[in-house]
DNA sequence: CGCTTAATATAGCCAC
DNA sequence: GTGGCTATATTAAGCG
């Protein structure tokens, strides 16, 4: 453990883990507002799983997508596979 | 699909997913937040992953920290293992 | 725990214990000779990485991911979204 | 690529992906046959989140065990904290 | 509340 | 040997 001896070793490692908690707790407070907004949808007839669907489509960049696609196929097309 | 026919409906679930989309990068952000702190700590002689099992023990109490440890006790000793 | 009372409670937990870890040491086994090909697919000038990737993409049963991209493009359809 | 021009480099890329896909089959059957396992202790009664780590302290000795024990609570007594 | 799926954490591997 | 990356294992969330 680092700064045997010093007796802010402890004090730093409480700031450590408090910033980590902190920010632990921001995180779960999002996380609680993302669970509200699909009750609010769901409340207004929308499918909640499906919309997960699209947002996790969404997020996959499409240059990015595109660009793996290429390599992929161009190996895939030694296989003669049918990738589609 | 709610509102079919009505063009606001699209308009409504975009919103919806936008908003979403919006609180997962925060919360994204702040996953990033936490993994610099830990590599930080890391730079500074702490162990991160001691550190991961204090932040998880700080959330339950002390009650239910030794149940589950008299609970692995009893399972190794029916193994006639030595669990320190 | 089971069989409290009954000696044999013990026996029926290592039984367990055993039969998985006999497992595991099975399932290491396998991945070793993964890793294996994998370094004689380097070798002969292959790259890991790409054959990883047509793994993976052959693993995803086509007909499955076209029903899933039916779906999802009912949706994006009402957001407007390019989904290539 | 290896092999540009020679009609059999595919062939031998083929070959490498089907034993490496052979091979996961295999890896996930015992990853199944696991899963098994655990439900098959739960269903007599035992706890398979206990089980799992006891089979994972089954596989470091008790020294390297102890050792991380003491870290743990290194940590815990600089935060002041009671770590039984 | 159990069962399935997503998020997170850990560990192993590879390249630098 | 350190740091990123991939794969696995564990945990939490969501859904019926």
């Amino acid at each position: 453990m680092p700064g045997e001896g010093h007796n802010s070793a402890g004090e730093e490692l409480r700031s450590l883990v408090e910033r980590v908690e902190r920010l632990n707790e921001e995180k779960q407070g999002i996380a609680d507002d993302i669970k509200y907004i699909f009750l609010e949808a769901k409340s207004r007839g929308w499918d909640a799983k499906v919309m997960r669907k699209i947002i996790a489509a969404r997020k996959v960049d499409v240059d990015t997508r595109q660009e793996e696609r290429a390599l992929i196929e161009t190996y895939a097309s030694a296989l003669g596979m049918d990738y589609v």
